[in-house]
RNA sequence: GGCGACGUAGCCAAGUGGUAAGGCAGGGGUCUGCAAAACCCCUAUGCCCCGGUUCGAAUCCGGGCGUCGCCUCCA
């Protein structure tokens, strides 16, 4: 059995899908009017590690993130820079693709746009108008919230403590200020779309109950987004939907933790997202994404570049481990030591430990322990089936979490390498240990750690794990 | 002001009632020409503080203190 938290009902929750044996997940993707920051990789990579270990448990999964290509924001920035809004969305979602594909999540099954589900959207609000949930007004069309009696539980916060602290919205056409626009009149200067009501743009919620209607039906199984989409928009999409079902949409809410940097949260409007292009200037792809999983998903993460170091450390010990055993032939035996019991129950312990709430962080402790199980073996004699049933297990994890660096070409830089192991062996040989130090000293120069083991010398690449040297500051 | 989350070793971080996972850093040892890697051992009698419930609490309840988030665009 999965279980995940339900941010709904604020307890972890079986995964009963609606269809059996077929998950449907929707996400709420990004706004692209400007570069991707680790705030949206962390979502990106958290979801493929779900979809990854549903397909896993033997789920076909349908995923679902969106693109909002219509939008204030995208708008003003349009008016800033002279450019389109049409190209640039595209220019922010090419990057944004590249980059989660750099951090190895894999594309949704659907990536819609609000610009290509304008018709679902008009269809919607008209709906909720025919069904008196919602009322235009100017050219205009806002949801009534006093007619749904469950708006706040989402989110955690009632009607009456809300208008409190209030900020009062200046538009005089709302009946009252918690109510909030589906669609949105066009200024006489703004880009707008045509409508039953008039040219303007779809409000910001709509049209993820649109989309996930359209794309999934009108229930699915998970909804996902950051923390800081839980008021309002999932608040407000959960009105809308139950206004336009009679039911609930989602079985279950699904949040991410914030990405704060020196404890304060990464937004773009503060202007202080860590940049993913610049990161993967600095640490390979696959420490910034394991980086990610080393917490829940639940717990907020404070970045901090030692840390991303301190972490990419611990991780090039899972990776010594995989130049270890990678060519290692399959074998079945295994003696009856408590090293190979490890080895042989590793699978199902790191599996069971996904199916609670996806808790990436444990299932990084079960591989901790099955690299230490490994050496174990292979110091006690049984070197062939530690090796076989390591380089089992880390692909099983591997599949999952993503840690390994894809294998590179061969390059003439490996060959020059290997030479300079064959000359340092030989002045080992023949006791110039001078010389064989120098050019170890130039083989770690380069990049590699070099590892003398009974068998003969290793090389490993410590650049695809460590931090990247930090160019000199002029 | 309202609502919510969190506070675990030098650092990061699991753990929601049964006697503190894992990683990094550090110390001692084994191995090695040396170094690295690896292995063995050590490093929180205690989980922000004070009370309470319980045979038993990091985990539940109450009260503090602190940090953060949402209430406005935000993953």
């Amino acid at each position: 059995m999965i279980a995940v938290y339900d941010s709904l009902n604020r307890r972890m929750t079986e995964l009963v899908p609606q269809r059996p044996g077929h998950v449907s997940i929707y996400t709420c993707g990004v706004t692209p009017y400007d570069h991707t920051h680790l705030g949206h990789a962390r979502p990106a990579v958290v979801w493929d590690v779900i979809r990854r270990h549903l397909m896993r448990r033997g789920y076909i999964v349908s995923y679902v993130q969106n693109f909002t290509d219509i939008d204030d924001k995208l708008i003003q920035r349009s008016r800033e820079t002279g450019r389109s809004i049409e190209s640039l969305a595209e220019e922010y979602i090419a990057e944004y693709h590249a980059l989660t594909l750099e951090l190895s999540v894999e594309p949704p099954d659907f990536a819609p746009r609000v610009s290509g589900n304008l018709d679902a959207i008009v269809d919607y609000i008209r709906r909720l108008i025919e069904s008196e949930y919602a009322y235009s007004a100017d050219g205009s069309v806002y949801f009534r919230v006093s007619r749904d009696p469950e708006y706040g539980r989402l989110s955690g916060r009632n009607l009456n403590d809300m208008r409190e602290g209030f900020r009062i919205d200046p538009d005089p056409f709302k009946e009252r200020a918690e109510d909030f626009a589906l669609w949105k009149k066009s200024q006489v200067d703004e880009p707008g779309w045509e409508s039953p009501w008039g040219k303007g743009r779809p409000g910001w919620h709509i049209e993820c109950s649109a989309m996930a209607r359209r794309y999934l039906g009108a229930r699915f199984d998970l909804h996902g987004g950051g923390m800081d989409l839980l008021f309002p928009h999932h608040e407000n999409e959960r009105a809308q939907s139950r206004a336009l079902l009679g039911g609930e949409p989602v079985s279950i809410w699904v949040h991410s933790g914030l990405i704060t940097q020196g404890g304060v949260k990464m937004s773009k409007s503060l202007k202080n997202g860590v940049n993913v292009g610049a990161l993967l200037e600095r640490y390979s792809p696959h420490v910034v994404r394991t980086y990610l999983l080393s917490v829940h998903y639940r717990s907020p993460l404070d970045y901090d570049d030692a840390r991303i170091s301190e972490w990419g450390q611990g991780l090039a010990r899972i990776e010594r481990l995989w130049e270890e055993v990678r060519l290692a032939p399959p074998t079945q035996d295994l003696p009856e030591e408590e090293w190979a019991q490890e080895l042989a129950l590793f699978e199902e312990r790191f599996l069971s430990t996904l199916d609670e709430d996806f808790n990436t962080a444990r299932a990084f402790a079960v591989v901790f322990d099955m690299v230490a199980a490994t050496y174990r073996g292979i110091e006690s004699g049984r070197g062939e089936a530690a090796r076989a049933w390591a380089r089992r297990n880390l692909l099983v994890a591997d599949s999952i979490l993503g840690f390994l660096a894809p294998v590179k070409p061969a390059t003439t830089d490996g060959y020059l390498a290997d030479t300079l192991v064959e000359r340092r062996n030989q002045a080992r040989q023949e006791g110039n240990f001078q010389w064989a130090d120098m050019l170890r000293d130039v083989l770690i120069q380069s990049g590699y750690e070099v590892l003398d083991g009974p068998h003969g010398t290793r090389l490993f690449r410590r650049e695809d794990t460590h931090a990247k040297p930090t160019p000199k500051k002029q």
